[in-house]
DNA sequence: GCAAAAGTGTTCTGTCTACACCCATGT
DNA sequence: ACATGGGTGTAGACAGAACACTTTTGC
């Protein structure tokens, strides 16, 4: 019994996603060990004894991606037995939404994005994973306008309402998202419009304050779901 | 680094909610090893190399309450470095909630319910999981009927309402929660009432369905939140 | 007959949905 | 001048909230 305790493993993974090339894609690292050599996988590490998983995901987001600061969210944990074929490794997934714009992740062979919609082959239970935060997201989003996170500091509504509809997998009204959407507590309206390449230039808009208190119960009519 | 990660324990907890005295309650056993020998904590135990997670909650929950086949739900995984103070233990958080008639607890001085308005101190972070699990009660109570769960086979409409403002910690309308629930799938009339001990008897209900496909996409009013 | 809990409808308000046309700009 | 995406309002359906009295039983 003591001996099956102590051959637990325990990592973080760490789905993310962000807005780019009008397509949701997540970022995915190759792995250069075998299991699983030269598949890609979402990035991970093991959780450090001096750490909490939050630290521990944090950290691992920052290794990997050198972003910080950024809404991260405990997804689930996986533990299935056969989820590694080697050993026993418990995974705690965490998800990020994060704007291209802030940083630039330096895709190499080894570290791309990949679109959500078209994913290649991914090592252990990896597309599970991501299909979870995909769920985990959409939920989120009927909640509160965590899209902010995806979008440039400064966006446009029909880019808000593209993000929404890329995560929802949905199309919706335009009337009706933008009634929504401007009621929504810290979306400021801008005087500043995009200088769009083509045609009518549209209105920025950006969001405030982080703490998002949105008198809106809802931003999106819910699925039922039970 | 190798043997930082070796030493990560990994337990199961699972939170055991029942409605018992007209009062919300959790299951708790007294802990007789240290740490925190002679405190009381919620059911919990190692996994086991050859099971997942799930099936490792499954099996403490038979463990310690000899229930089986009941709604349970991966509720958070705590993995502090210091909850535990000898060793580094992490733990996936699981919530079940039972009906008080399906089985009867022996409850001794190792093994009680106590009403959650009014826990004794726990061992670890128990409490913080208690008070999250209740949250995820309130946040899956908002969606679906799951109250049943809680409730005998047989119950009156004020029995279900009484459950819903346990939970949710409010008073509900009697005339609106009656609207709402009738409109419920799988509620079904019955034409037998409760013989109270006192007054006009009540008529029973039931729920015939698992599958609660609820075309109520809300069952009470979400609060905001973001 | 009275105490106690069961049971029952309507009105108002706010939100969701569906839906079609004009506007401003670049080429 | 035309092509392209930006921008706007209204009407109907539905759900939530507020609210008070009558009914049935045990004692």
């Amino acid at each position: 019994m003591f001996n099956e305790i102590k051959t637990h493993e325990i990592t973080v993974d760490i789905v993310i996603l962000t807005i780019k090339d009008d397509a949701l894609q997540a970022l995915l690292v190759k792995r250069n060990n075998e299991p699983f050599k030269d598949k890609w996988a979402i990035p991970g590490g093991y959780v450090r004894m001096s750490e909490n998983l939050d630290e521990a995901a944090m950290r691992v987001l920052k290794e990997k991606t050198n972003v910080d600061n950024i809404y991260l969210e405990q997804l689930y944990t996986f533990g299935d037995p056969l989820r590694h074929p080697v050993s026993r490794v418990i995974t705690c997934a965490y998800f990020a939404l994060i704007r291209a714009e802030d940083f630039d992740v330096v895709t190499t062979a080894e570290l791309a994005w990949h679109k959500v919609s078209d994913l290649p082959p991914l090592a252990f239970d990896h597309k599970e994973i991501i299909q979870y935060s995909l769920k985990r997201t959409r939920e989120r989003l009927e909640m509160c306008p965590v899209a902010y996170q995806l979008l440039n500091e400064k966006f446009t509504l029909t880019e808000m309402q593209k993000a929404y509809e890329m995560i929802m997998e949905k199309k919706l009204d335009k009337r009706n998202f933008r009634k929504k959407v401007i009621t929504t507590d810290g979306l400021r309206e801008l005087n500043e419009f995009s200088k769009s390449s083509s045609k009518r230039p549209a209105r920025l808009y950006t969001f405030d304050n982080i703490k998002l208190n949105s008198k809106r119960a809802h931003f999106i009519k819910k699925e039922t779901k039970c």
